[in-house]
DNA sequence: CGCGAGCTTGACGTTGTTCAACTAGAGTGG
DNA sequence: CCACTCTAGTTGAACAACGTCAAGCTCGCG
C-alpha cells in the first residue's frame, strides 16, 4: 500500500495540477487508480462512451480526435505527450466522451476515478485553481490551432504542425514521427495528398529531413516564417 | 450600498456561476464592480492589453475575435449574448487579453476585479467547480466551431452560423442580425462574397428570410440537414 | 438630391482535392 | 530466401470549390 502511494506520487511529478494535492488526497487518487497499457494504434477511449475516469498519460503519446459518420475521416484536436491529463474537460460537464482517444505509441495510462477528482476539487480549492489554469491553457491551445486551420494555406498549416510536434509534444527538433500522412492530414484539416506534397516540398527545400520515421528540423527560422506568413512565403 | 448589493445580485441572476457566491462574496464583487456602457461597434477590450477585470455582459451582444497583422481581416471566435462572462479563460493563466472584444449592439458591461474573483475561487470551491463547468462548456463550443470551420463547405458553415445565432445567442428563430456580411465571413472563416452568395442562395430557397436586419428561419429542418451534410445537400 | 458604405452579381484565377496509376517497404508463407 | 501481398507513400492530371477583382446596385443620411 505504501509502495503504491509512492508510485502515485512519482507518477504525478510531471503534472503540475497534482502538486496541489496533499498526502491524503494522493492516497485517495491512488486507491481509485488503475494502470493500463496500450499498444500503438489501440483505442483508449471511444467517443460516446461513459467517462468514468480521468486519464493520465504515464508514458507514450496519444491523440484526441473527433470521428465522423461514415467512419472514414476524422479531425485530430491534439497530440499529447506523457505527463498529460485527458478528460479534464469532461469534469462537471458531461459523462460521455465527446471525442475518441488512441495510442500513437506504446502507451501507459493511469485511470483515476472521475468522482474522486471532482470530490477533491470541492475540498481543495488550490487544486481547482490549478485545473482552471490547465483548462485555460487548453483553450488557448485550441484557439491557436483554430487560427492555423482556418486562416492559413497548406504550407502554413504544415509548418504549424511540425512546430507543434517539436515544441509541445517532443520538446526537441528531432523526433520520430508517430503520425501517418493520413493522420497528419486529419490534424491539419487537409487531404492526405496535400500533406505528402507539402512535406515533400519542405524536404526538397532542406527545411526538414526525413529518415525512416525520424524527422529533423533543419531550418526552424524559415519554418516559423512560413507559419507566420501562412504559406505565402516569397 | 445595500441598494448596490441588491443590484449586483439581480445582475448575476442569469449567470449560473455566481449562484455559488454567498452574501459576503457578492458584496466583495459588488465593491470592486464598475459598470460601463458601449455603443454598437465600440471596442470593449483590445487584444494585448492587460486583463484587470472579468467582464459580465449585463445586456447587449458582443463578439470575441482575434485580430491579425495588417489589420484587415479577423477571426470571430464567439458571439455572446447578455448574461455571458468574458475573460474567465484568463483566470490563473495570463494577464493580457489574447483577443479583442467589441459591442455588436448597445451594450452594458459590469467589470469585476480579476483578483477578487481569483480570491473567491480559492475560498469557495463550489464557485471553482462551477467555473470549471463553464470553461468546459466553452471548450466544447470552440471545438464544435472548429469542426464546422474545418470540415464543412460554405453552405454547411453558413447553416451552422445561423443555427448558432438562433440557438445560442438569441434563443429564437427570428432575430435582428447584429453582424455585417464581413463579420459573418470572419465568423465562418470564409470570404465576404461567399457569405453573400450563400445567404442569397438560402433566401432564394426559402430557407431563411431577411427583412431589413431581421432574419427569420423558415425551414429549420433543412438548415440542420445542410449543416450535417456539410453543404453537399441534394 | 447626391454621396458613401455596405451589399450584390458575374467573370475569372488560384488553391487544394480527387482520381488513378505507380512505387517502396514490411510482413507472410512456401 | 524468394515471391506475394498489403499497406503507406508518391506523383501527375483533371476538376471543383472558393476567393479575388471589378462593376453596379441600394439605401440611409446629410
Amino acid at each position: 500500500m505504501n509502495k503504491l502511494k509512492i508510485s502515485c506520487t512519482e507518477c504525478f511529478e510531471k503534472s503540475y495540477c497534482f502538486h496541489q494535492l496533499n498526502q491524503h488526497e494522493l492516497f485517495l487518487t491512488n486507491e481509485s487508480r488503475v494502470q493500463v497499457h496500450y499498444k500503438k494504434g489501440e483505442t483508449i477511449a471511444k467517443q460516446g462512451s461513459f467517462v468514468t475516469h480521468i486519464l493520465y498519460v504515464k508514458n507514450g503519446t496519444v491523440k484526441v480526435y473527433k470521428e465522423f459518420e461514415g467512419g472514414k475521416n476524422s479531425l485530430i484536436f491534439s497530440v499529447l505527450p506523457e505527463g498529460s491529463l485527458i478528460g479534464l474537460s469532461s469534469l462537471f460537464f458531461t459523462d460521455k466522451f465527446q471525442y475518441s482517444i488512441a495510442a500513437l505509441d506504446s502507451t501507459s495510462i493511469c485511470a483515476i476515478d472521475k468522482h474522486v477528482i471532482e470530490q477533491i476539487v470541492k475540498d481543495n480549492s488550490n487544486f481547482g485553481a490549478s485545473l482552471l489554469e490547465s483548462l485555460n491553457s487548453e483553450i488557448y491551445s485550441i484557439r491557436s490551432r483554430m487560427i492555423s486551420l482556418t486562416q492559413k494555406q497548406l504550407q502554413g498549416k504544415m509548418a504549424d504542425i511540425i512546430i507543434y510536434l517539436a515544441e509541445n509534444v517532443f520538446r526537441q527538433d528531432e523526433f520520430d514521427l508517430p503520425l501517418s500522412r493520413k493522420e497528419l492530414a486529419e490534424f491539419g484539416g487537409m487531404s492526405t495528398m496535400s500533406v505528402v506534397r507539402t512535406l515533400q516540398h519542405f524536404i526538397k527545400e532542406g527545411i526538414v529531413e526525413e529518415n525512416k520515421q525520424r524527422i529533423t528540423i533543419k531550418k526552424k527560422d524559415l519554418l516559423k516564417k512560413i507559419s507566420l506568413e501562412g504559406g505565402f512565403a516569397k
